[in-house]
DNA sequence: AATGAATGAGAATTCATTCAT
DNA sequence: GATGAATGAATTCTCATTCAT
């Protein structure tokens, strides 16, 4: 019994949604609609409209008018679904960050060598970025306009998602092969590392590629923290 | 003959306003004002005023009427000296950028051996963020809002700043203390680095402090370029 | 065959519903619906709802919607009972002043005494728009924001009310018991003396109760109209 | 040093805005606006347009715009001088409560009999209403609109009108002029009567004049109310 | 008949910019 | 040069009304 409605939006189902389940921020953001599929599969309509206008404007210079005009639909439609434009704004980085961290659980699972995980996690980490290079950058210009108790969910998923990293150092320190390193301050070097890709896109596009840069940036960060014993491995990795 | 108001913004004389003068953004943006002192006065009571409620509200939030009451002037006024807003946003981004890079030559200057040169100007560097870390991280929040040709230079400008750096590491290079690493890599590799610093500050600012900060990452930094030799220099640095 | 929807309105059932049939008025508002009865037994329940609505935030600060679920309905269905808002204010003001006559014809007739028919009159005005004190006050409120059509209609109604008090005059005044007053002047004195219960409530209610305010206030009235006669009668009545 | 703007405003000057000063509401509606005489010459000026537009459509089918346009200034003006809308009504209904207050207390001062004053009271209050129809009967219709806080200092308002015939009363009542009548029921008995000529105006103007009005009413009241001794000093008044 | 999602016109409000003084 | 009142375009958000189901 598909709704006129439903199967206007249809193209956009088969998507990943879980990440407009998120127990924590299910409750933050109002709707007037009662079908909750409805307002799973427009959320996600209007929220991936949102970061493409978002990520060539900025949140301030874009419209709520030119979000709906990008999602096809009214202006009005868009109120039913939240409270207002930074509601918007909230969701977008939501799905930002959450598409961040997504490939992660994965790399780490990928193999049961820490060392292997860690490199599995940055490789990850920066071809993810790379995918969705102008909405990481968001997160970046517009974590702050966001209202103190929403900025304070994004970062915590921030959090989450260095988590991942953060085990996967903790192993190869376990293990003895990273040294006795500051885990936390590691896993910064290793996530600013990656973003550093987006954030300096325009310059580092000219003098390099994606792979050459997760490559190179490998080396820079193994190279401070492997042990000898931790470098035989690396040394005989795939890849 | 100085009027009333030139009295008023004679406590901002004496200040280094040397970043107003760079060829390249001179005639870039228009004033009404002929008197060349003025203009550089104002402009530079201006953009300190503008960057402080920039860094509170953000560009876009911020209103011109908030910064001239806080520069302690008329809204009107400002449109004397510059053109439009987005003008304010071009200045205050050309001053903090000069700000950064403030203090590299110095550093650079400061010891003729490379390795040090090098650790010099990170060092310098990160403390320059700490202490105008709002500021820093407007040029990733706000770049996108000026025009391309601001934003080209501004970015230009970026790159002066990393070319000092760049100077100490082909010395490095040169003279066998650092491996053959990609020059402009590293350079991001490092500054990437310091910016991590207010980028990342809300964090980071809770498991360190910015001295053991610089220390740590310096040693991240140096350890995946150090020749043996250059690890011999480096241990025996003054610090 | 009897509607789920139908047996949600069948409470409504049974109410006075002539109000509706008000052969002025039946044409007036325009439904969808053929069913006759149903039309009745709907409007009723949303009238009644958006008096509710409206007493508590005005017409114009009421929305459709809030009527809609204050009757347990959906927005749209109220569409197809009436063309417009305005018709439902219409409604609701035809009910009020239908409301507010209800009980003056048995006052009128349940005496022959002239004087009594008066003070009879009077008691059951008051008491009938203390019992519906907000209702009342919305006709004061929001019969301006009928258009002109109807507030017609809705005044004319008004002077229905008037004529049976009119009446009761006019048998004093015949059989020397009030002096030769202008009728229509003196039936304005008494109805505003009434509606005043509502319109000052929030201060008479202070100094007063009903009971007393009729008491006083009948009074005030009589004494300014009463012959001799007239006041011989007065005195000797139940009561 | 008349200043361009001032002279625009200059038809207002010379009018009496003291009800602008009143200490209790002074600082309840803020502005942006520095010269205080010009908040003075806007603030009159947009609430007497404002007053015009909100008795033709009510105050929440006027619009902003349309306040602007009726004083001839741009929408974005007004909010200088106001903090949003619902405080041009408060001014409104301000100027409005005041507006019928005027003249009262000259009346009551006009003679030193008590019931002469009484009367005066009566005649200037129903005079001034005249005056002022559509924008007494504003009072009733909008009150409601107002937030609780401007709805209070606006009944406290009326409150103040009230007390002046009360003292008539008092003094009517202490010279055994007037029976011992309840003071605060008989001057809402007084007051009502006066409203009653706007809000009953649409039929009482059909059957009736001003002068007529005040004149046949004034006995309706007095009636009710004059021990012999005052109905004699009522017989030999002048007018 | 009933639902409720969708529409889109319209309203309040803000603020960059101008300009008379 | 400086002021700050005035402008008006642009934006967010609301809600009466429609209409596919």
């Amino acid at each position: 019994m598909k709704s006129r409605v439903n199967s206007k939006v249809s193209k956009q189902r088969n998507v990943d949604s879980s990440w407009l389940e998120d127990p924590k921020t299910l409750g933050m953001v109002k709707t007037q609609v009662e079908n909750v599929d409805l307002v799973k599969a427009r959320r996600e309509q209007f929220v991936r409209s949102a970061i493409e206008v978002f990520c060539t404007n900025g949140y301030h210079s874009s419209t709520v008018k030119e979000i709906a005009q990008q999602a096809g639909v009214s202006p009005g439609l868009i109120y039913q679904y939240v409270s207002d434009k930074e509601d918007i704004l909230f969701l977008a980085l939501q799905l930002i960050v959450y598409t961040l961290k997504q490939g992660l659980p994965e790399a780490y699972n990928s193999t049961s060598n820490p060392v292997e995980k860690y490199c599995a996690c940055f490789e990850t980490y920066c071809r993810v970025i790379d995918a969705n290079r102008h909405a990481s950058m968001l997160t970046y210009r517009e974590t702050k306009s966001l209202i103190p108790e929403h900025r304070g969910l994004i970062m915590g998923m921030e959090l989450e998602t260095n988590e991942i990293i953060a085990m996967a150092i903790r192993e190869c320190i376990r293990d003895g092969f990273f040294i006795k390193v500051d885990v936390e301050l590691f896993v910064y070097h290793t996530i600013m590392t990656a973003h550093a890709w987006s954030l300096k896109h325009w310059r580092l596009s000219r003098v390099t590629t994606i792979d050459k840069y997760i490559e190179t940036n490998l080396r820079f960060l193994l190279a401070s923290v492997l042990t000898d014993e931790g470098r035989v491995v690396f040394d005989k990795r795939p890849s």
